[in-house]
DNA sequence: CCTACCGATCGGTAGG
DNA sequence: CCTACCGATCGGTAGG
C-alpha cells in the first residue's frame, strides 16, 4: 500500500473516531510516524481528504443501488436487493458512512451542496422504486414516503452497531433487513408484483 | 426568557447546524449581539453547553421510556408507547438529538463515558422489554436484538427528515412507527401478550 | 457587558 | 521527508 493510500486510510479512521475537526493533520501524521508538513506531498488539503470520503461513498451507494435494482425481476425483489446492498455498504464501511452522515457541516461549499444533492437523488430513486411497486399492486402502505425514510435510516444505523464477530454476518443482516423492509411496505403475499 | 436561556437556545441551534467544533463562542455571541467574553457571565465553558444538551436529552429519553412502559397494559402496548415517545422526542427536539448522536467525539471525558453508559442502559431497557414480550408469547422475531436496533435507529432518523408542515404530524408518525415496530417484532394477532 | 489581551493550536508554505 | 515558520483563530481571563 503506497503512502497516499495509507494516509487516506488513517485519516478515515481518525475522522470517524474523533471527528473531522477534532483530528489535526499532526494527528494523522503522528499515526504514521511522519511530520504534518510531509503529508502535503500526498494531498492538497485536509478538506480534500473529507471530500474524497463523502463523495466516494455516496457514489458507491448509488452505483450499488442501480446495479441491485437493475438485476431485479420485480419490485419486491428490487426492494429486497436494494435494502441488502444499502445495509451491506453501511456494515462494511462504517467509518466512511458515519463520516458521510455526521460531518456534513464540515464539508466546504460547493461540495456540500453537491453532496446533499446526490443524497437527495438516492432517496428519490428509492421513493420511485417503491411507487412502482405500489402501482404494480405489490405493496400496500399508508405512507410510502415515511416508510422509505424508515428503511433508509434503519440501514444507516447498521454502521453504528454492526460487529463482524456478532451473531449474524453482514450478508445475513442484509437479508433480514430486506425482509423487514418488505414487511414495512405491506408486501402482498407472493411478491411477484402482480398481487 | 433570560439571557442564560437565550444563550443555550442559540448554542443548540448553532451546534446542530455547524457542529460543536465548527461553532465558536464568537458565533454564539454574535447571534445575540454580544461579545464572546460576555457569555462567560452566564456559563462556565463551551463544553458545559454541550454537556447540558447531551445529558439532558438522554435523561429525558429514559424518563419518557419509563413513563410510557409503566403505563402500558401488556408488552404490545408497551412497545407501541415506547416507540411513540422515542419518535416524538426526536421529532420535537431534532437539534438536541442530532447533537447527541453526532457530537459524541466532542464530549470531554469523563462525561462522554457516562453519556455512552446511559445510552447503553436505554438500549438494554428496550431489549428487556422485547424479551418480556417474547417470553409472554406476544412476539415472534428471529433476531430480537437486531430488530430493536432497527426500531431505535429508524426513530433516531426522524430527527433528520421530520418537518412540522409535512403530511403527517409528529403524533401520527409516532403511532405509525409504533405499528411498524410491532410488525418488525412479528406481533401475534390480538396483541394481548397471551398469544 | 465591554476592551484588551493571552497562550495554544491550527492548516498550510518555504526551502532544502 | 524534514525543520522552521507564518497568519489566523480559538477558548478563556483580567480588569473595569
Amino acid at each position: 500500500m503506497d503512502r497516499a493510500t495509507e494516509i487516506r486510510k488513517t485519516a478515515i479512521s481518525l475522522f470517524a473516531e474523533q471527528g473531522y475537526r477534532g483530528t489535526s493533520m499532526k494527528d494523522i501524521a503522528s499515526a504514521l510516524n511522519m511530520r504534518a508538513p510531509s503529508l502535503y506531498n500526498h494531498l492538497e488539503s485536509k478538506q480534500e481528504l473529507l471530500r474524497e470520503v463523502v463523495m466516494g461513498t455516496i457514489t458507491r451507494l448509488r452505483a450499488d443501488f442501480d446495479a441491485a435494482t437493475s438485476e431485479a425481476s420485480d419490485p419486491v425483489d428490487a426492494v429486497r436487493r436494494a435494502t441488502a446492498v444499502h445495509v451491506l455498504l453501511h456494515a462494511r464501511h462504517p467509518d466512511e458512512t458515519r463520516i458521510g452522515n455526521r460531518e456534513i457541516p464540515s464539508i466546504d461549499e460547493p461540495v456540500r451542496t453537491e453532496y446533499l444533492r446526490q443524497r437527495a437523488e438516492y432517496s428519490n430513486a428509492w421513493q420511485s422504486l417503491v411507487q412502482t411497486g405500489i402501482d404494480a399492486g405489490a405493496f400496500s402502505v399508508p405512507s410510502p414516503k415515511f416508510a422509505v425514510f424508515a428503511i433508509l435510516e434503519m440501514g444507516i444505523g447498521v454502521a453504528n452497531w454492526y460487529r463482524p464477530d456478532g451473531e449474524l454476518s453482514d450478508v445475513e443482516i442484509g437479508a433480514y433487513f430486506g425482509e423487514l423492509a418488505l414487511q414495512m411496505l405491506g408486501r402482498h403475499d407472493e411478491g411477484f408484483g402482480g398481487k
